[in-house]
DNA sequence: AACTTAATCAACCGCTTGTTA
DNA sequence: CTAACAAGCGGTTGATTAAGT
């Protein structure tokens, strides 16, 4: 490490590093306040704090901005984060800029410890075709159908009945989704956006789903018979709880639209 | 209760991009 | 045009907390 570093300056002897203190969070609230953002370094500087302007402005923009919302990511929150994940890949500041009170490092975190260990479960390259296909046709509806559900229930909880759609096959040139609405099949192999960015673990043996054990009742479980083999590994979508009354029909129904305007693109 | 492992998240680091002189 | 500096971004690390044994 380059912490032992000659410093290059006197003041750069007593630069501050790690976890912020109480004191230290007022003084900067405190300067924010009066002189506004930006500037960083001249914070660092005139504010009296022994920390960099980088160190004060992850500070101030993760975790003491007012607008800060911290907590579970509700549902919604985390069908956009996959969403525009799907299109946007790990532009993380542009995907917080969709998801109001959201850091990058909060969702990039979100990414990394949910998603990334999904993929690490299905032993397949979070990359790779095979895991974003899976992303977009299994975990993105489902996480539809239970906001569905949620909405659709006054407790807020997700009702067992609304669960009846299930994924009846994964192979290694089609998906097939089903739900009371008929079933889907796709070819991932064939869209566009799939097609571009090959990984190496693309040849990740993901050959079909005969189950997806996560917090869903059983009704949810794949259908059997058509699946050829096991992925190593469970669904877990967990979520936020809190349900926000914005998140209507409508909300859905676009995001619904934008995934099949994703696969024409 | 003690220990280990896993999960989470705040913060740092290095690189890139934008701005200004 | 370009060099220097500041700000922003994404990757990574490490401390803390929670869960499991």
């Amino acid at each position: 490490m380059d912490v032992y570093e000659t410093p290059q300056s006197e003041e750069e002897m007593d630069v501050r590093k790690g976890p912020w203190t109480e004191e230290e969070d007022f003084t900067l609230k405190a300067y924010v306040n009066i002189h506004g953002e930006g500037r960083w370094n001249s914070v660092a500087h005139f504010s009296g704090l022994k920390r960099t302007g980088k160190s004060c402005r992850l500070r101030w923009l993760n975790y003491l901005r007012p607008e800060v919302r911290r907590g579970n990511i509700s549902l919604q929150e985390q069908l956009l984060i996959l969403q525009l994940h799907s299109r946007w890949g790990n532009r993380w500041s542009k995907i917080a800029q969709q998801l109001p009170g959201r850091t990058d490092n909060e969702i990039k975190n979100y990414w990394r410890t949910r998603v990334q260990k999904q993929a690490k479960q299905l032993k397949c390259d979070v990359n790779s075709k095979q895991f974003r296909d899976a992303l977009r046709y299994v975990w993105i509806p489902r996480l539809i159908e239970r906001i569905c559900a949620s909405s659709e229930s006054p407790s807020g909880q997700p009702s067992t009945t609304a669960y009846t759609g299930c994924i009846s096959n994964i192979t290694t040139n089609q998906i097939t989704y089903e739900n009371t609405s008929g079933s889907v099949q796709v070819a991932p192999s064939l869209l566009p956006e799939s097609s571009g960015t090959s990984s190496d673990s693309q040849d990740a043996q993901v050959s079909s789903v005969s189950e997806l054990t996560d917090s869903y009742p059983n009704s949810m479980q794949t259908g059997s018979g058509s699946c050829s083999g096991n992925l190593a590994g469970t669904w877990n979508i967990d979520g936020g709880e809190s349900m926000e009354s914005v998140w209507n029909e409508e909300n859905i129904w676009f995001l619904r639209q934008q995934l099949y305007d994703d696969d024409l693109n």
